[in-house]
DNA sequence: GTGAAAGCGCTAACAC
DNA sequence: GTGTTAGCGCTTTCAC
């Protein structure tokens, strides 16, 4: 493999002019300059960027923690992160985590071997303790609210949302109201529930299934909900295609949308335009992009990113 | 930033006995590696990523192009390729082309740039004889079949699954058939003309419309084709979103499914199963994989993915 | 078993 | 303007 050495010899110049003209540097006389562009053309010669890399300490790549890397609203928010990767000229390394603690601490390690210049968190599964200490070797920004000032946050008010979501619920008459949840142990799951008490007061065990993740978990919590005895006259869905599955059950039982049964999901994803199912959008391609923008700028501010409600048929 | 003659120094040992401890080597003094490890771990010290790629000549990131990155039908590809990743320890970094031939060259160019140790093409915007030098800097595989040798191929049979579908549907009576496709100038929509040609016969140039990726897509190509004097009886649409599309343009328009109009996806999205729309499943995240297993095994097989048929109630 | 020393391919301070 | 040279942080002969 030609490096920069020997480009140097066949031009008759030294490194430091060849490393001047890679590097667009002005002062280079003319000829020199053409003779040593014409031997790497010659010579097809490509600078080795992990050498420059280790030199300059940066990588211009950013690592993004995904817990699954088949969910469509980590989807979306990797999206947003790609599009503003791809305008700053930055590359991202994708980093399924499963929520396992070791993998994620293994990727934060990396960040510490100087193979990121930041990481974007999307849901984490360590405590911040463990995180922050990481923040020393490269900025690292979350896609949920912390308080803790040495992480950016690019994140929206999920419990406002909720609030707002069930209070819409509640003016169109709905005093059984049930929801699904992705993961007991979450924090979205824990705000869902406090929006919950808030808005209905205490909330029936048997109106939360959580797990939930795509059509047919939807499908199946439908199946428990509409079995129970006094069956809730609205669901919130934590996701679209979650909300999809319910739509299709009740359907399936003859119930009417949304006389019989209203149903909210999330996400404002495809499915749900197709099935006219109203949603709670929290943008999250927008997230990304902001969590995106502050990696590069170095940034460890906290930027709100506002949600919407879409009103559909299906309330 | 605490380097290996740190670790050296202080443990009183040197830099190669240093790196023998980091490499698991096996003979190093039992007491030296344990002087070693304890300076290392008060240090609190990590090896620069950089510097062991740069020695090493390999990186363990493999680098996968995708035209579009919030396109389902490449999400499923990535989502393959990261489960093999995952599996291997391979990291996998993501590059939206577009389809733009200069970012694809950029992409090609960070392979030889030694940033990457093979490149995944999921659809490409150049020309083999452009793309092919490159493969003497790392493994390149494609998921698009090419005869040449140099690059490796997970694929699948487009043409006979397009046989098979529009034979599907003649075998229903439908001889009025429409298509739609994402771009004019793909691979994928000359099999798709071809397939037809076979199977109908000569394709009205009004039956088929192109430019078609999401939902909103569907809904106006069935606008149009529902508008035709000689309407079709049945619609391929490529990919279930568009499908989806189509349906509820369909519904909209009072028409029955299938008996007024037929419907026929693509890709086993979760917006199909919500539907009932039938599909044609490449089978994408299987192609993902594979592509994966090719670049870590460093392998230029042609290997072929079968891809299925799933009838539901939309044919 | 262990250390000295020569690189990997590049950048940048410094001298001229 | 240009060349010399000392690194960046690590691996790996080679000799002892």
């Amino acid at each position: 493999m030609t490096n920069i050495n020997d480009i140097a010899r066949l031009a008759g110049v030294s490194v430091s002019t060849v490393s001047r003209v890679l590097n667009n540097y002005k002062y280079v006389a003319k000829e020199k300059r053409e003779s040593v562009l014409k031997v790497i053309e010659e010579m097809n010669y490509t600078p080795n960027k992990n050498a420059i890399d280790l030199i300059r300490g940066e990588t211009r790549t950013i690592g993004v923690i995904l817990p699954y890397n088949n969910n469509p609203a980590f989807d979306q928010i990797l999206n947003g992160v790609l599009n503003k990767a791809l305008e700053n000229d930055y590359s991202i390394t994708v980093l399924p985590s499963n929520y396992s603690k070791a993998k994620e601490v293994e990727y934060l390690q990396k960040l510490k071997s100087k193979l990121y210049d930041g990481i974007i968190i999307t849901s984490r599964a360590n405590d911040w303790e463990t995180i922050i200490p990481y923040s020393d070797y490269g900025t690292i920004v979350s896609c949920e609210y912390t308080q803790h000032n040495e992480i950016g946050c690019s994140y929206m008010d999920r419990y406002s949302s909720y609030l707002e979501a069930f209070q819409l619920l509640k003016s169109k008459g709905h005093y059984a109201v049930a929801f699904t949840t992705a993961r007991l142990e979450s924090n979205s799951t824990k705000q869902m529930i406090d929006a919950y008490n808030e808005i209905f007061g205490e909330l029936r065990p048997e109106y939360h299934i959580s797990g939930c993740h795509c059509l047919e978990d939807g499908y199946k919590a439908a199946e428990q909900f509409l079995h129970l005895i006094e069956r809730p006259t609205a669901i919130y869905a934590n996701g679209d295609e979650v909300a999809g599955g319910i739509y299709l059950y009740a359907k399936s039982k003859q119930l009417k949308i949304p006389a019989d049964l209203a149903i909210i999901g999330q996400e404002n994803q495809p499915i749900g335009i197709g099935m006219g199912i109203s949603t709670v959008d929290h943008q999250l391609t927008k997230i990304g992009e902001q969590a995106c923008s502050l990696v590069i700028k170095k940034s460890k501010e906290k930027v709100k990113i506002p949600y919407r409600i879409v009103e559909r048929e299906s309330v």
